[in-house]
DNA sequence: CAGGCTATGCGCGCCAGCGCACAGACGGCA
DNA sequence: TGCCGTCTGTGCGCTGGCGCGCATAGCCTG
């Protein structure tokens, strides 16, 4: 606890804390890197710090959708939490940055003797299903400018920065779109200096105005964390 | 299980599906009946047998979107095994028919006392977020008229019945598309011979030729309870 | 510094679904 | 029998996003 960790082991009491934490290994997350395939067995559980992470939705075996983002709030793996030996969905690195990682057998062990942990979790599980439904309700009624202004709002609070390194095919990638279409949109943000760009490297110039440009999700996302961390 | 039961509760060792059973009481769902409310306390949980219920999402409090179906399949009220007071979703009663109904008190108690109950139920909440993430998926991709047949489809699978009362209205409200909308797509399938439908009663023609109708979602969907029935 | 790769910008025709408005058809009720 | 509410069908102009193809511009590497 001397330097930023990730919230859900802060918020386990002590004792619990403490023996996880003993199984915690750092990791380095690198950026592209896909940590989980659908259908493949769960080696490790992740516990961003620093880093953050995309759950990517498939169809037809392709990953074509973002679904859910985890950075220091959550972490990656919790359908062990449900018994579930594979992971559900594919999970890119989209930022960079530090990790704790635990292997699957023990993060399993220790869910099982400890009861804290296997709540936290529960709740942590609800919050996933949220940020699920509310993608269906956003993809559906909303523009893309705003869902784009969400999407980086989502992404500047999980990166802890505001600059990240995303292009225009990755964005329209995450948001299932072409990328034509975030060439648009996006320009239209730097055009009212909300943020800039240039050559992969994004930068959050005015974060209120963005929040403006939000749609209703982002706001409705926040919330739910706010319940959940009390 | 002498008649029709629901498929979660057969699933039980009989032990334990005993004990759930003496809990259950026998109720009717009813047509157009909101069970629950998002943020309101979980009274009961449901296992329908004959009826099924729908999930609806909310956007700024209206609930606009179906991303979930419960039949005989499933239960309604799965958020209790993550100990969650209140009901994340709108569940409305989509076809009418009996359930088992059980006290929210008293499935708490038996939930801590079985754990093939627990195990059960984690499985289930696997499969409710994989119909969270491909609702968005399908939502996104697939162009209304598949995504109307898939729907019929899975209604048809948990009615039990070849033909069901819905209006264009309810089925534009339940994808999230204008009545007009339904209005051609159902128009189409009507003429090409694999339903048939008059004032607010829809009856399927040729289930085969609707299945070759609908988008991958409706195979991809099967597949899941499949492997949760193993 | 030349050449190639990547990131960005733009134009074009197209179409699914939107909002709005209105019209016919059926059914239940007085 | 007539009336009214509900369900269904149609027309019209609009637009967000699609697919495709091409042009520029910055970066990296040889």
């Amino acid at each position: 606890m001397t330097a930023a960790q990730n919230h859900l082991i802060e918020l386990l009491p002590r004792r619990d804390r403490a023996r996880l934490l003993a199984l915690c290994e750092p990791v380095e997350l690198v950026l592209g890197e896909m940590l989980y395939q659908p259908g493949t067995p769960t080696r490790h559980v992740y516990f961003p710090v620093d880093g953050f992470i995309s759950l990517l939705a498939q169809l037809d075996g392709e990953p074509v959708l973002e679904v859910g983002m985890i950075g220091r709030e959550g972490m990656l793996g919790v359908q062990l939490a449900l018994g579930l030996e594979t992971a559900p969905l594919h999970a890119l690195v989209q930022g960079g940055g530090s990790a704790l990682r635990v292997g699957s057998g023990a993060f399993r062990r220790e869910l099982a003797a400890s009861p804290a942990l296997k709540r936290l979790l529960h709740r942590y599980l609800h919050v996933l299903m949220t940020q699920l439904t509310a993608s269906a309700t956003c993809l559906r009624f909303h523009l893309l400018g705003p869902r784009l202004a969400r999407w980086l709002l989502m992404s500047q609070d999980r990166a802890h920065r505001n600059h990240f390194a995303v292009t225009q095919q990755f964005l329209a990638y995450m948001l299932g779109v072409r990328r034509v279409g975030v060439t648009s949109a996006a320009g239209a943000l730097q055009r009212a200096g909300l943020i800039e760009y240039h050559h992969g490297e994004l930068r959050v110039l005015d974060r209120s105005g963005l929040e403006a440009a939000a749609c209703s999700c982002y706001a409705a996302d926040r919330q739910v964390y706010r319940e959940l961390l009390s």
